[in-house]
DNA sequence: GATATATACTTGACTAGTTAACTAATATTG
DNA sequence: CAATATTAGTTAACTAGTCAAGTATATATC
């Protein structure tokens, strides 16, 4: 089995540049004191109407596991990008809540996002775009 | 900054489709005791004619660093699957020699390899494949 | 309504990687 | 050819995550 197969090529290609292209987000967000896997966690937030989620809802969006969400969200709380917030009506979850410091910071780090992956992605076809989304989401 | 544009969407996209693609990677290839990325260290050695690399060649090739191949190939060489060579030429160099038991794992690990990426991509187009190989080159 | 089961976390022990500092060997340069 | 700089690799200390076990609450069942 020395060559792979395109199949198997797609998957260790995806593999490589999903290590590197990770690296370069972190630096690339370095610069607002956060990691891509933080930066993820703040979209997520954000992208809700009430900037809250569950924690368990958080780790489903992010392809963790609910322990691992816990340990990322605690250095996040004591800067203060996001709160605890109580369930009312189930005691049990303990909903994070994007503060307004976290939303400003939020804001600012994906104007570096944005750039960024305008730079990498400059001179994509749009057809292109749409078969990349279409293979991940296979994923 | 609520909406991602296409290319931010690619890229947040391929991280979680990487993530989960690891995993379940690494549950497959674990019937045979690696993972995924031990995978990948065969694959790259599978590769040479000599099935053999320096450390730092091999780091380059896994987007790692010279000390995470250290650690990796650690437990690697501790179950026979790669050997050590001196290099006679270069005293600092600490070749990375696939062995016979490493040839014959690579190969068997190859095949359920091969199986899961053909399952999970069995609808895919020539053109997206094409598509897909090409922007991941660019990141 | 008591009991059993399921859900939402949190924590301890572990794994896979990183960075920075170090050693040893090679290559370059005055 | 001696001094300096570079390269290959290892190691200690750390980071970001995992899994398994535990706690607290909620839901389902008898």
């Amino acid at each position: 089995m020395k060559q792979l197969t395109d199949a198997m090529l797609l998957l260790t290609n995806l593999n490589l540049a999903s290590i590197k292209l990770n690296k370069k987000l972190d630096r690339s967000l370095g610069v607002h004191g956060i990691s891509f896997s933080e930066y993820m966690a703040l979209h997520f937030l954000a992208e809700q109407p009430s900037h809250t989620m569950s924690r368990i809802a958080l780790a489903e969006s992010l392809g963790m596991t609910a322990s691992g969400v816990t340990r990322m969200l605690n250095p996040l709380e004591k800067i203060h990008l996001i709160e605890k917030q109580i369930n009312p009506r189930d005691a049990r979850v303990s909903l994070v809540q994007l503060s307004e410091t976290g939303v400003s910071l939020y804001a600012d780090a994906s104007v570096t996002f944005k750039h960024f992956s305008e730079h990498l992605l400059s001179d994509l076809r749009q057809y292109q775009m749409e078969s990349v989304l279409d293979v991940l989401k296979k994923l």
